[in-house]
DNA sequence: CCTATATTTAACGTTATTGTTAAATACAAA
DNA sequence: TTTGTATTTAACAATAACGTTAAATATAGG
């Protein structure tokens, strides 16, 4: 997925009421005016969140009379989910050495020998003079 | 994950900068300096985007003597999969759906009946007259 | 044509975001 | 204490985001 398309992606899902939105239409296609009902907040706010789902490509409009029924599109859920995929290694990592450390107490539980667990992964960090001018 | 967490969450990823950072960060802690170097920014900019992304909790920076070494926390972008994830049932579906299609293109490959063929999932669409006035 | 319904655009104000440069702060070491 | 290095804060400007109300547009149907 390009830097852009990941830019317009995050960006549109950052806000509360489109996460709604794309939740609501995970449920099924849906009109301007069903998609509004829910919210305390003007037609045309909310027409403009959806323009901004759909400049994200996570939304397409069709036209159906008057209607413009909405549907979910995924790719960019898809792109970005790949793009925080490349992380998830990462935090399976951590999670491992999460889980060693704590399996690492168990085995310790009811020797005195505590004081030699460090937490995984800790910064070296100095002291901290607190308190600025 | 706290819908007031995931608005800091996508709203920091939603600028290459900070992303950019985050996948440097993902390579191991680097002080301030050291991460805006590759940019074409001021220090206080970059200072900023650090804020940002502390402020998500994507980051955590530590002290050591005049430095600041920066360190990814993985919890955000877990939550921020999560989210995501609700909806990975619902692409593999369609991915499933296309897959479908696609092989019952193969299948009628050779034949004419290619016109019986329709796209998975599509909207009922009618006319579209354009132009307005 | 006239009306009703659905949706978008226009115009506007408020608040965030993002960048800059200059100054302030924190710390180490001479 | 003075100096050098790392980082943040202050002050400012430009732009984008988000909400409102009023007006415009699109379409169906009497």
């Amino acid at each position: 997925m390009h830097a852009n398309a990941l830019n317009a992606t995050f960006a549109a899902l950052a806000d509360p009421t489109r996460r709604a939105l794309l939740a609501r239409l995970a449920k099924g296609d849906a009109a301007v005016m069903e998609l509004a009902a829910p919210f305390d907040m003007s037609l045309p706010a909310i027409s403009r969140h959806l323009k901004v789902l759909e400049r994200a490509g996570l939304i397409t409009k069709a036209r159906d009379a008057q209607w413009r029924p909405c549907r979910l599109a995924v790719a960019p859920l898809q792109g970005a989910a790949d793009w925080i995929g490349q992380y998830r290694q990462f935090w399976e990592d951590r999670f491992d050495r999460l889980d060693a450390y704590l399996q690492e107490l168990q085995e310790l539980q009811g020797s005195q020998n505590v004081q030699e667990l460090q937490a995984p992964q800790k910064l070296p960090v100095k002291e901290k003079k607190r308190g600025r001018k």
